[in-house]
DNA sequence: CCACTATGAATGGTTTAACCATTTCATCGC
DNA sequence: GCGATGAAATGGTTAAACCATTCATAGTGG
């Protein structure tokens, strides 16, 4: 018998807390918005001194299923489903160098175009002209030209994200977040792109949308691939020659 | 001016201390193993209590960065990076619901199918003769018969991060091991699957090893989805058909 | 009557001091 | 040698107090 079992140390009491609380938020009982009692309340519930239940605090807080909040009418509150532990401990696999910006970008590439390519086959009307009013708002800041990149880029972001959605599949949304959090700092570096650059991303914009309109999963899916693609050797080739 | 700036809670001193740990553990100031000194000594250091002290700790430990040993000589010690928050955190939107299996085994299929195919463009001699003895163990365990369908089903996942690893992007690494950590206890519902599966499954293996050898990454990136897919069917048709 | 201010209560953040439980290791007795 | 034993180190927990922030409300001046 070698390490099948992991060593039971259920005899932390805050442990034991963390799970309770964590069950009821995981099967509805407690739902989002909803406010705990006061941590001097809450430890008489659950037998334990205030010490003991803000360590557990901490873990449900760190695990994000619950906000703290100050003053009267304060105390721990539910957080909705999210996915910021995951974008955390992504910052830190990078910060440590376990995974480099290139490898997040091979990854990207992937995830982005099938993400696009789910969009097209499952695109309803209604998305259509979400990506259409996204579109509009995207010629606009190229026609405003260089000073409002930064504006595009943000545009650009949130029509990958609206993609995400219209590929019902919140696994994408959640993941494609986590990489755009931790992406933005390296798109940061090289905000000083070209007029004809913020032309070609407009006119692949453009494309992608076009052929999600008409259904056409492989196009769609090139086309993104393409795009993050150029957004990579944007950022490569700035890299060794840096701003200034 | 609207949302830009989260609110600034610095006031938070155990916020402090994590972020100071932290950044020592990342900036590779403190390696892996190394441990701190006792709560006690560590208060001192930054200046506060051991409750506060303790608050940090149990961010730190949620945050899989450092892990607490008791008794002489115990205390916290850095651990490697890992996946193990993302793990836990996947699992949390699974049960409460907001991912489905559904959205897991698809996200599956596309990451399975990218990283074989990046596997085949990349594998080295080693690597090759590293997949051929796994597969001799599938075999030993395939020609078992269905008494050891279970490990049969272990030694496919240990191909896969096998494959993951030959991909040579550790993100693969994480996101494969965080999936199956996830979706294995599904797999358990339909163990008792027949032995025409067995000889099927196998054949997959050797089938998607031949392409990697070959470096057919396109061949080898559609086996390994229809590798997988075979697997949801399986998992969908029992669902229904509970052991017994 | 309205707007501003002061005050007090609720609540999270922190400290201190003590005791318990677990683990390691050196010492003692055989 | 070697096992039992006990001391010391260290994490786990408790209790009581005080500080800081926030909000509601009563009071005050115009």
């Amino acid at each position: 018998m070698e390490n099948f079992f992991r060593k039971a140390r259920q005899n932390r009491i805050f442990q034991d807390v963390v799970a309770q609380i964590q069950d009821a938020v995981l099967d509805g009982r407690l739902k989002a918005g909803q406010r705990l009692p006061a941590e001097r309340e809450l430890g008489e519930m659950f037998g334990t001194s205030r010490g003991t239940l803000r360590e557990a605090l901490r873990v449900l807080e760190q695990k994000g299923l619950v906000e703290i909040r100050l003053g009267v009418g304060g105390g721990a509150v539910v957080k909705d489903a999210n996915a910021d532990a995951i974008s955390d401990n992504l910052a830190m696999l990078i910060r440590s160098q376990t995974v480099s910006v290139e490898h997040l970008a091979e990854f990207r590439e992937d995830v982005e175009g099938t993400v696009t390519g789910l969009a097209a086959r499952r695109a309803r009307k209604k998305d259509i002209s979400r990506l259409r009013s996204l579109l509009d708002l995207a010629r606009r800041h190229r026609d405003a030209g260089l000073s409002e990149w930064d504006d595009f880029v943000r545009v650009d972001e949130k029509m990958h994200m609206t993609l995400a959605a219209i590929a019902r599949n919140p696994l994408y949304t959640f993941i494609l977040q986590t990489i755009h959090d931790n992406i933005h700092r390296y798109y940061e570096r090289f905000l000083s792109a070209g007029k004809e650059e913020l032309k070609e991303n407009y006119q692949d914009l453009s494309d992608i949308v076009a052929s999600v309109e008409a259904g056409d999963a492989e196009r769609a899916k090139r086309l993104a691939r393409d795009h993050v693609m150029r957004f990579k050797r944007y950022m490569m080739s700035n890299e060794h020659r840096p701003s200034g």
